[in-house]
DNA sequence: GGGTTGCCCGTTTTT
DNA sequence: CGGGCAACCC
């Protein structure tokens, strides 16, 4: 594709580097981030400043200057997304030793190393990855087996304290008393050791491992760490912000030797301090590594000049920042929009508002994918999709429910993990007796007795343990089809392979007989893993995937309106930006101020940040005054952020009177001390008369891949119920259907 | 061993 | 309000 790999001399470009042809459209910060190759260097990117551009163009320098061959370069970021976006331009840029590259999130690189050297850190090789389910699972069995009453202390409570050690690169051992803590009398330590012992025991690890055994294994294994620190000459880091202390001594490690480290993040977009992200990590950089060069960019690419306007405003209410002063690149002062703000009176009629707003602007000419609305927290997407489904608009929900944590996926994925390891325990036990075979208590703990006594694992156990002799028959039939498979997976791709599996054990028997009303939406998940399956070349492959890969990294296809929470949306940008919920409690949520007090006021903030900036030209906030929370009506000021906007860079479309003095530029009726709160009953003060605008799809025709042609009769919030020409009625998901 | 009932709690954000 | 789950019954 291009030949500069090609030159075998590499001082003949790197006296030149102004000939590198990628080099031309950058802004003189931007190429020294490229060109300062060797020592330390932090770049300090403000939003839209073009820090993925400048990431690709430095790999792609190194190599063209030869100073280092692709699979010298480590290049880690945090999502699956981010890395295959990284990817997909290095390689339109070099071609295709991009793939040589080390890309990936820093939880695939752990992956990797533990692979390489399982011995070493304790681990088989076909070690699993566990789950937030199966983990939670697991503690909960350890809490209850030392006789914790889990309804005082929960196991979710405990996985999140020991993810904070782990976080901070602890392991059980190394927790001092400072490092303690006080849950469940001061046993969570003992609870973390025993948890520790029972993945080994199950050759698991979950995500905090991934990030701890390699750190502990280059602590202990100083031969594997040098043979790391050869090997990666260079190291890139992305979101440096959201690094943990385990990624942070991670990377001090790996950087050890060649000191080539460039880091690039931006403090005020630091949004994930609640997943042990240490905001730390940036600021002491240069206490680091003091040789390092820091170069800061601030000339912003993408949104007009109120929208960063109205951010910059927003940001500069934070302490303790490294300060940035993002400046427009398009210099057409005060062009585009500003900062629309509107408040609604309760949740649906913002959703109803916002989508009525997205319609105009497709209107005039922005397509659906150009466009997003974002949210502090996923239950807010709910009155989206019921406005959504009702207009007939194409739409697709990040973080709403996941796909891989649905009971239907989580099964199929069991069965295809114990197919390909019949040691892993935890499959088996979610899937042993699904569908019922009459597995009970009593069985499970004859086979655990007997993996215990022998060693083995409790499939593996089932020959010796003491079975009544009709659980040994469906016992000695489910061992069969389950060995059977695991001799195909050879001669058969997973996708077949899967559709037999599922076929024969029973398991989709089990739903097509249920009669409850999502039962056929599951069988609809299980087709739609179906194709996720056929893009694998082994089960390997895709469980591994599966166990890594998140909500935010699901494609949109077609021209699809997204919805998603504003952490998920980092990263990212749009043409108009809608950002609902801007209320006191809400967001900032009250959850965060009570727990973390100003720290985690200033994070909501950033928060706040991260979604203005998403928008290139237009972005809309929007709140509504009542909110049904927990099937009860709860009110709410707006939010205090609003407030903090300049007022030149905003405009309130507001158009009903919300109670407060009617004429107002911004909320000035807003107030923040909750002693002042006037308690209102519990329902809303004003509900505005329902008009459901007439559905676009019901009539229309439409086309299913398994059941053919049909007519849309009736929309629910869950699906749609179509007639099929040759299966009469049936409820299927609309992302099922093609309109014909 | 399987099914039903009734209670409790949740909604912060995710690799 | 609704899902998950423990306790209770067949």
């Amino acid at each position: 594709m291009s030949d500069f790999f090609d030159l075998s001399e590499p001082e003949t470009v790197s006296e030149k580097p102004q000939d590198f042809p990628f080099m031309r459209d950058l802004n003189p910060e931007q190429r020294q981030a490229v060109t300062t190759t060797e020592g330390p260097v932090l770049v300090l990117s403000g939003a839209g400043t073009g820090k993925t551009r400048v990431l690709t163009t430095r790999i792609a320098y190194l190599l063209a200057t030869g100073q280092a061959s692709p699979w010298q370069i480590l290049a880690v970021t945090f999502t699956n997304k981010a890395s295959r976006e990284m990817k997909d331009r290095l390689e339109q840029m070099i071609g295709l030793s991009a793939r040589s590259v080390n890309l990936g999130t820093f939880h695939a690189f752990g992956v990797r190393v533990l692979s390489r050297y399982a011995a070493e850190a304790g681990l088989k090789p076909d070690f699993i990855v566990l789950n937030t389910d199966d983990q939670e699972r697991l503690l909960k069995k350890i809490m209850q087996e030392n006789g914790i009453d889990i309804k005082q202390y929960s196991p979710a409570a405990l996985l999140s304290i020991i993810e904070r050690w782990k976080d901070r690169g602890l392991s059980p051992t190394a927790i001092t008393k400072a490092e303690d803590s006080p849950f469940c009398d001061g046993r969570a330590k003992g609870f973390y050791q025993l948890y520790q012992d029972r993945l080994r025991t199950l050759n698991a690890v979950d995500f905090g491992d991934l990030l701890l055994l390699p750190l502990e294994l280059f602590r202990t294994h100083p031969n594997v760490l040098s043979a790391y620190q050869n090997k990666f000459r260079y190291i890139l880091v992305d979101e440096y912000q959201d690094t943990n202390v385990a990624q942070y001594l991670l990377l001090r490690l790996l950087a050890h030797k060649s000191q080539n480290i460039c880091c690039v993040g931006d403090d005020d977009q630091s949004i994930y301090s609640w997943r042990g992200a240490e905001v730390e990590n940036i600021l002491k950089f240069q206490e680091v590594y003091p040789a390092a060069t820091i170069i800061r960019l601030e000339r912003n690419y993408r949104s007009t000049d109120h929208i960063l306007g109205a951010a910059s405003g927003l940001i500069s209410n934070n302490a303790g920042r490294l300060g940035k002063t993002l400046k427009v690149a398009d210099t057409r002062d005060g062009f585009g929009d500003r900062v629309h703000i509107e408040g609604y009176w309760n949740g649906s009629e913002e959703a109803k508002g916002v989508i009525e707003k997205v319609l105009r602007e497709q209107r005039q000419g922005h397509t659906l994918s150009q466009m997003a609305i974002l949210v502090r927290t996923s239950a807010q997407t709910r009155p989206f999709e019921e406005q959504l489904i009702k207009e007939g608009i194409p739409y697709k929900i990040i973080g709403g429910f996941k796909f891989y944590k649905r009971e239907e996926i989580r099964d199929a994925v069991a069965y295809l993990r114990l197919v390909l390891n019949t040691g892993d325990d935890l499959a088996f036990l979610r899937i042993v007796n699904k569908p019922r075979r009459g597995i009970g208590d009593g069985a499970i703990s004859a086979l655990e007795q007997a993996a215990k006594e022998h060693h083995l694992s409790l499939f593996d156990a089932i020959p010796w343990a003491e079975l009544r002799p009709s659980v040994r028959k469906t016992l000695d039939t489910f061992t069969g089809l389950i060995t059977m498979m695991r001799d195909k997976t050879n001669t058969l791709d997973p996708e077949p392979l899967a559709r037999q599996l599922l076929e024969d054990s029973g398991y989709l028997n089990m739903w097509r007989t249920d009669k409850s009303v999502e039962a056929e939406g599951r069988l609809e998940n299980i087709k739609e893993l179906y194709n996720v399956l056929g893009e694998f070349e082994t089960i390997n492959a895709f469980i591994e995937y599966a166990a890594l890969v998140t909500d935010a990294d699901e494609k949109t296809d077609g021209d699809q309106l997204v919805v998603m929470t504003l952490h998920a949306s980092k990263g990212l940008e749009f043409d108009c930006v809608f950002l609902a919920g801007w209320e006191e409690g809400l967001f900032p949520h009250q959850k965060t101020l009570d727990e973390s007090g100003s720290q985690g006021l200033e994070e909501e903030r950033r928060l706040a940040y991260v979604g203005l900036t998403r928008a290139k030209e237009k972005a809309f906030i929007s709140y509504a005054t009542n909110r049904k929370i927990y099937g009860q009506w709860e009110n709410a000021l707006s939010s205090r952020f609003i407030d903090e906007l300049p007022d030149e860079h905003v405009q309130n479309d507001t158009q009903i009177n919300l109670g407060g003095s009617p004429f107002w530029n911004k909320n000035t009726f807003s107030r923040y001390d909750k002693s002042d709160w006037v308690t209102q009953e519990s329902k809303p003060f004003y509900q505005p008369a329902y008009t459901a605008p007439k559905s676009k799809r019901i009539g229309k025709r439409v086309y299913h891949e398994s059941f053919g042609y049909g007519t849309v009769i009736k929309e629910t919030p869950n699906g749609l119920e179509v007639h099929f020409d040759d299966l009469g009625l049936k409820k299927v998901q609309s992302r099922f259907l093609a309109e014909v």
